[in-house]
DNA sequence: GCCGTTTTCGGCCCGACTGTTTTCAGTCG
């Protein structure tokens, strides 16, 4: 098999990471080879850009040779010899609780352990127990995970944490001594996926915390518990592990800005004070005198070492750091949103009246909102007849009247149908202040027909929005067969915009793409879609969501000031 | 294995927790 894939390439040096750790080599050189595959994932170009491997910041003479071997004959002469030299099926022991590289060294070296079942025989006649370094409770621990039929999850979707994290979230203001509280991690870093959940606690009680917690929480295991910080697995369906970390007033930012990460960002955070004889854990910052220097919240952090603030969703990789010393990032944030520019009604099949939503809307404190119902062809949805398109647009246009603070556009969600052709006459388009396109069925179709659709859309003159581009479903559905790249293109040569679609079960498109259509020039809307009142707090997420894709302000139009808005909505280049 | 203008050798982030020990190694994040 001949390999071009930039993510294969990384996958193959995470395996001789694995391999080379299961080898018990040093702990150093493992870590070379998964930092070898960071930098790569981290740099924007693709592998056929990139000349000089070597030359990039973490890849080095072997690691550049194993990726240029990958490139050229599709395998790695390192990855083959440490193939023949240990059992593949070792590999998949690292998933166990409690085994890592050493320990499975020893199993495989000393009991010939190669799989779950060898390693469960060798549990079950009293083997491992008997090995120096091992235990009777380690043997136990082992045998209990390796009969846990269903392997949990290694990441879930991001839908799935925010529920469970609003429940925990709910439980914490119930409980007592409790001052303050904050997600960290993964989900406050706003990750589409992720792995466990993490929480920080202010208390001057943590033992007192703790145990409500676990009185509170449904709970499945106890994993660790200590004065520090507590891990459990939770009785979701998926058994989620949550960390809580417990904090005095003094240190919470500091803990707060170390379990937000990720975990590259606080390496180079290290590495910053190291510069300046200085440690920076989640304590604090130690200085040259040994004396501990505590902060009030994480900007005060970052202005110590003379950056400007970075919000947890920009925390990646060296480029938003390297930024940072320079200047502030100035992007998104939730405050410049002053409207929704996509949202449904009772006319099709939101949850709410056209008012209601209006004054949700308006009570959030936007100057805007657009209506967005559904077109005629998605008859599921109740979607409308011209008539009734009319009629309702008849309808905003009165409820405007109401308001001297708030403006209710009058907008559509069009279908774009399988043939490529559009739900609604130009006529009836041109009476709508705002006509957003999208793709609701046909899913299956090559990407030349997908393409065809969006490229019709993307030319009708009144089209002025790309709604959910790609149609993916996190953890559901992977969306249909769009070539990115040319849709924006499409959207620049035709001054259309693209949707970054805020609801929590799409974030679509994604914080990778979204890069890509600013650095293009692309305006870009970031919407709802809500079908209810509720659904409209996912704008926050959208914008974290867009901060991870270091989007700035002014490329997003619901950040504008309704007359400029007005102006993009009226003009469109015609092609 | 990677890195470097104090270094081409000797560091590499570092603390919490568990289990197996009796002072610490391994794992984890």
């Amino acid at each position: 098999m001949k390999i071009v894939n930039k993510k294969q390439i990384i996958n193959q040096l995470d395996t001789i990471a694995l391999y080379l750790e299961i080898k018990g080599e040093n702990p150093f050189k493992v870590a070379a080879y998964h930092r070898a595959g960071l930098a790569l994932e981290n740099d924007p170009r693709s592998m056929a850009g990139m000349s000089d491997l070597s030359k990039i910041k973490g890849i080095g003479k072997s690691t550049a040779q194993v990726i240029e071997e990958l490139l050229a004959r599709g395998e790695s002469s390192v990855l083959l010899a440490l193939e023949k030299d240990i059992p593949h099926s070792l590999l998949d022991l690292l998933r166990l609780p409690g085994l890592g590289g050493k320990k499975i060294g020893k199993l495989y070296r000393e009991l010939g352990v190669v799989d779950r079942d060898t390693l469960k025989d060798a549990c079950e006649q009293g083997k491992v127990s008997q090995l120096a370094g091992f235990g009777k409770k380690t043997e136990e621990h082992l045998l209990q995970s390796l009969n846990e039929q269903r392997q949990r999850p290694k990441e879930l979707p991001i839908p799935y944490m925010i529920d469970l994290a609003d429940q925990i979230e709910r439980v914490l203001r119930s409980v007592e001594m409790v001052n303050r509280f904050s997600c960290a991690g993964s989900l406050r870093r706003a990750k589409e996926k992720m792995k466990d959940l993490d929480f920080v606690i202010e208390t001057a009680d943590p033992k007192a915390v703790a145990r409500q917690l676990l009185e509170k929480l449904p709970m499945h295991e106890i994993v660790g518990q200590g004065d520090a910080k507590m891990t459990v697995l939770l009785g979701d369906p998926n058994q989620v592990s949550v960390d809580f970390r417990f904090a005095t007033q003094d240190i919470y930012a500091s803990m707060l800005l170390h379990f937000t990460g990720s975990k590259e960002h606080n390496v180079l955070l290290r590495r910053l004070a190291k510069e300046r004889n200085e440690k920076i854990s989640e304590y604090g910052i130690e200085r040259e005198d040994g004396s501990m220097r505590t902060f009030q919240n994480e900007a005060d952090i970052y202005h110590y070492f003379g950056l400007n603030f970075i919000p947890p969703q920009a925390r990646e990789g060296a480029f938003e750091l390297e930024r940072a010393e320079k200047g502030p990032l100035n992007l998104i944030k939730l405050s410049d949103i002053k409207g929704d520019l996509h949202m449904h009604s009772t006319w099709s099949d939101g949850a709410n009246t056209i008012a209601e939503m209006a004054e949700a809307m308006r009570s959030k404190g936007y100057a805007y909102a657009c209506l967005t119902d559904h077109s005629q062809s998605l008859r599921v949805a109740n979607g409308l007849s011209p008539e009734r398109l009319l009629e309702q647009n008849e309808k905003v246009k009165k409820m405007n009247q109401h308001y001297d603070d708030f403006t209710l556009f009058s907008g559509i969600e069009m279908d774009i149908l399988p043939d490529g052709s559009l739900d609604y006459s130009d006529d009836v388009l041109s009476r709508l202040d705002f006509v957003i396109a999208s793709i609701h069925f046909s899913f299956s179709q090559d990407k030349n027909q997908i393409m065809k659709r969006l490229e019709n859309a993307c030319r009708n003159p009144y089209v002025r929005l790309i709604a959910h581009p790609t149609g993916r479903m996190l953890g559901k559905r992977h969306g249909y067969a769009v070539d990115v790249k040319r849709l924006i293109e499409l959207a620049k040569e035709t001054g259309t915009a693209l949707e970054l679609n805020a609801s929590r079960f799409r974030l679509d498109l994604s914080s990778e793409w979204l890069g890509r259509v600013q650095e293009a020039g692309v305006k870009i809307a970031i919407n709802t879609d809500s079908h209810s009142l509720d659904m409209m707090d996912d704008m926050k997420l959208g914008v974290e969501t867009a901060i991870r894709a270091g989007i700035k302000p002014h490329n997003v139009i619901n950040t504008w000031p309704i007359d400029q808005l007005m102006i993009f909505l009226k003009n469109k280049k015609v092609i």
